[in-house]
DNA sequence: CGGAATCCCCAGCGATACTG
DNA sequence: CAGTATCGCTGGGGATTCCG
């Protein structure tokens, strides 16, 4: 048996069993683009076209798809301006702007070490063929 | 044009443009199993029938390649001890701790905010046949 | 402009069986 | 115990077309 952590957990809230919901919360975050959504909108409400050009490669489809994922989930909210031709304006929940600070972390983490996990790769790659010398030498 | 801001690039890093190499480090951070790896890794080192025990649902297939993908990028290192049966213990580098105390914040914050997420989620959903009211009074 | 709808593919992931 | 190897699927995601 293990005995889980009890500090660590909300109200029974505990992602490393398989049915907590949680786990669907995990799930979105780490959907391929929400975190540089919520890392654009944290900087100030974007319109649609906005996004899309700013998030460079990512389509219409999953650009909507990941925003009504997130404005489901209450993150994210949604406005549209009767004008024509239409304008949509996204912007974060007061929920949405507490994730976003953790999304952008993750942002800022990745372009600040991504040079050592090239290296690293790189490095691990050329070790591919290398004889084993001690079996617990590594 | 699209004014970056340089303030938030680190030499010459920017995750919002499609080949960046931050990019692959954040398609790495969000794959499936990599946050609660790197949260359950961050607590104390572990072996692998112990992690695969405690991340409930994960296959052993999943576990290797994510720990693998991991190990490759410099994030978590793999001691095998020769014994009989083997034993292989699996800990974060320096590197990994840092991104450690990352990743286990989000599974907190999805522990924290679930019901939150789940309410939200139920109503958006409850709101599908409604009827529009006014296009601006969403 | 901001989508919705459709087609399609492949890689992420699961399930199972086998091994040093 | 800690893996490989193989098969198979399904759904995440891309490309394209159409619409109010």
């Amino acid at each position: 048996m293990y005995t889980t952590p009890e500090l660590r957990e909300y109200g029974g809230a505990n992602a490393y069993l398989r049915n907590c919901a949680s786990r669907d919360v995990l799930d979105l975050l780490s959907s391929k683009w929400v975190c540089l959504v919520m890392g654009a909108l944290s900087d100030s409400p974007m319109r649609f076209g906005a996004l899309r050009r700013r998030l460079d490669g990512i389509t219409q489809k999953m650009l909507t798809r990941t925003l009504r994922d997130l404005e489901r989930a209450g993150l994210v909210d949604r406005r549209v301006f009767p004008t024509t031709p239409p304008q949509v304006e996204y912007s974060l929940t007061p929920l949405g702007r507490d994730l976003g600070v953790l999304m952008d972390a993750c942002r800022v983490w990745a372009e600040e070490h991504m040079d050592e996990i090239t290296e690293a790769r790189e490095r691990y790659d050329a070790r591919a063929g290398e004889p084993v010398r001690a079996l617990d030498a590594r």
